[in-house]
DNA sequence: AACACGATTTCG
DNA sequence: GAAATCGTGTTT
């Protein structure tokens, strides 16, 4: 994918990213391909959600440079989430990556994936270990809230940005 | 310098 | 249903 797919509106490119292909190359050399399965939209300042609502700060810098980046961050103490950054520069916005057809849940698929904060910053459009392909075409997507988010109030927690491939 | 709290997973 | 476990942002 292109500086173009990654730089749209959150909303667009987190749905957009379901049925294509990561692609990981390992530090032994062997490579993999993981079909996305299901991704979450976290948009701007105003989304109480969105770690970048509590403004420009060294974890969430990388949020307003341009789409195409990695965000990597730790939650509780022990598992490393893979989001990739979306909009143009100055617009914080990132897609939090949930799952591939081969790991069920953001904390299996990084572990799996061997991702942690060496890949903050990491940028998607230009790099030798970590990217993203065509796939399938045009899956059935479905819609709900987001996981874990309840703390973000109304009417954030309810908004239907959790995106995922039908059966 | 100290503190509270998660964009989760696993095990009982 | 609770524990595991630590970086980050906020408060002292």
């Amino acid at each position: 994918m292109d500086r173009e797919f990654f730089c749209r509106d959150v909303l667009d490119v987190a749905p957009a990213l379901l049925g294509r292909k990561l692609i990981r190359v390992f530090p032994d050399g062997s490579t993999g391909a993981y079909l996305i399965t299901e991704t979450e939209a976290y948009r701007g300042q105003e989304d109480k959600a969105c770690h970048a609502s509590k403004g420009y700060t060294p974890r969430t810098e990388v949020m307003f440079r341009e789409g195409g980046h990695v965000y990597m961050y730790l939650i509780y103490g022990m598992y490393w989430m893979l989001n990739i950054v979306a909009g143009p520069v100055d617009v914080p916005q990132a897609v939090l990556v949930r799952g591939i057809a081969e790991a069920s849940g953001p904390g299996r698929l990084t572990r799996l994936l061997k991702l942690d904060r060496g890949f903050y910053g990491e940028d998607l459009v230009n790099s030798g270990r970590i990217w993203v392909e065509e796939g399938i075409r045009s899956p059935e997507i479905e819609s709900t809230p987001r996981i874990g988010i309840d703390y973000a109030g109304n009417p954030w927690k309810d908004l239907p940005w959790r995106f995922l491939i039908k059966l």
